[in-house]
RNA sequence: GGCCGAGUGGCAGAGUGGCUAUGCAGCGGAUUGCAAAUCCGUGGACCUCGGUUCGACUCCGGGCUCGGCCUCCA
């Protein structure tokens, strides 16, 4: 049975969906003004495993991540850039799929982005007024009136009225209650702008996910996710808006994946400590990246240092090599250790338990390997079925372990060349040469293996 | 200040009221022309002070330290 933990309880819950079989999820994707850091990377994978997960134990799952692509950053980022908007959000929405795809993050079933749902959103606005959560202010702007929504805090755990004893009330305020939050902004000279019942304008930031998770999946659904820092204001104010203009309870189960940090602190865009994807994938491969992620249960802190990506490297290099040289089969012979690796990956997602449940299998494989290899072939196919529901493993072996993160060193026939002329000189006993030309490649990262069967090599 | 979360061996990172996590690194052995890979074995931990208990790293309470949210942020 599938627990997960619920942050609107705080605690871990067994996980039934609301339809049996069925799974409705959302999480917050990205606003595109700017290219994907680790943080974006870590919301992508977590909630990519999650899906892949639901997936291979049968749930049919629809799986909504949108596209944050108007907001006060984006305008004023392309203004600074004298370009229309829309060709900042175009680009880095480009941007962010090649990423997403680097890292082996599958599509979601639905990407849909605030510009292409005004009117769902001023639909949902308009309910809220009629229902009385929202009232229009004297400069046009449309405000939440979060005094109409008694649970509201139900989320993060703040009372109204703590919130408001640290509130800041700007000047010219036009709110009813320094906690009113906008649903809509009235239009400024020189902004984008759509017709709304309420003059042109745009949307506030939290409405387009209500707007958008409830169109596409129902008033109530199942996952909701993101990272943590939404949890308040933004996934506070999700719920008093959908709650409020639906009358129904929005979401059954909430995930927030914790942060990325460096040196120990928060790795974010306001600090200016982040790492792009970009950056990080010169160095290390996709697949790294991914792993590393999938080191940390996805609650914790990953902390990122260049040491735990070199790990992550020799993990991946110790999976291949388990899985190198084996026959396709059917998996069989592991149900010990996929029943080890299921109880990790149901207790809320354990990856690095489920990864140590894998670790075991590998060891196994290599045991019987020699004296059985119809067995480890099995269980090699059953280690593979596991890396796919995690979104690793996925690549032949050998082509892994002879990719290079930047192949600017020796091609592959100059290698199989010099491992010829070694062979010559191991045959001619000639153990200077062969140990020179061992360490001739050595020194262009080459890393010779000799087994039985002959020489392999790999790129360390 | 309010509210949350965390403190585990050299590093990372799970977990459990009494039983080897796991990976990397170390040490010993097997294997190898020597290596690499692999296998076998092995040392090393649970922030602190109390409490509950036959027994706590694991439960409860205090303390200390660190991080996060309370403003845009994945």
């Amino acid at each position: 049975m599938l627990s997960i933990y619920n942050d609107l309880t705080r605690t871990k819950e067994p996980f039934e969906p609301l339809q049996p079989g069925k799974v409705n999820m959302y999480v917050c994707g990205m606003t595109v003004y700017d290219l994907c850091h680790l943080g974006h990377a870590r919301v992508m994978v977590v909630f990519d495993v999650v899906y892949r997960y639901l997936r291979s134990i049968g749930f049919d799952v629809t799986y909504v991540r949108n596209i944050t692509d108007i907001d006060d950053k984006i305008i004023a980022r392309a203004n600074e850039r004298g370009e229309p908007f829309s060709e900042l959000t175009n680009r880095f929405i480009a941007a962010m799929h090649e990423d997403a795809d680097a890292l082996g993050v599958l599509p979601p079933d639905q990407e849909p982005r605030a510009t292409g749902h005004l009117p769902a959103i001023i639909r949902m606005i308009g309910r809220l007024i009629e229902r009385g959560h929202a009232y229009v202010a004297d400069n046009g702007d449309v405000y939440y009136d979060v005094r109409s929504f008694p649970e509201y805090g139900k989320l993060s755990g703040k009372s109204i009225d703590d919130l408001e004893a640290g509130a800041r009330v700007e000047p010219g305020e036009v709110k009813r209650d320094p906690l009113d939050f906008a649903l809509w902004k009235a239009a400024k000279p020189d902004e984008p702008a759509w017709d709304s019942p309420w003059g042109q304008g745009r949307p506030g930031w939290h409405i387009e996910c209500s707007a958008m998770s409830t169109e596409a999946l129902g008033d109530t659904f199942d996952i909701h996710g993101g990272g943590a820092d939404l949890t308040f204001p933004h996934h506070e104010n999700e719920i008093a808006q959908s709650e409020g203009a639906t009358g129904h309870p929005f979401v059954r189960y909430w995930m927030h994946n914790g942060f990325v940090r460096i040196n120990d602190e928060k790795m974010s865009k306001s600090l200016g400590n982040f790492f792009t994807v970009r950056e990080i994938l010169e160095r290390y491969r996709p697949k790294e990246v991914r792993y590393f992620i999938l080191t940390s249960q996805y609650r914790s802190p990953l902390n990122y240092d260049e040491e735990h990506l070199e790990n992550a490297r020799a993990a991946l290099t110790r999976f291949y090599t388990a899985l190198r040289g084996l026959p396709d089969a059917e998996p069989k012979g592991a149900e010990e250790f996929e029943q080890a690796f299921h109880a990790a990956m149901q207790d809320d997602f354990n990856t690095p338990e489920a990864l140590a449940a894998m670790f075991e299998l590998v060891r196994e494989i290599n045991r019987v390997r020699q004296a059985a290899p119809d067995v480890a072939a099995g269980l090699a196919a059953a280690l593979r079925r596991m890396g796919d529901a995690l979104g690793i493993l996925q690549q032949e072996p050998e082509a892994y372990l002879r990719a290079a993160a930047d192949d600017d060193g020796m091609s592959d026939s100059e290698i199989d060349a010099l491992i010829k002329k070694r062979q010559q000189a191991k045959q001619d006993k000639d153990w200077a040469e062969a140990d020179r030309i061992r360490d001739e490649l050595q020194g262009a990262g080459i890393v010779l293996e000799d087994g039985p069967g002959g020489t392999t090599w790999r790129r360390g």
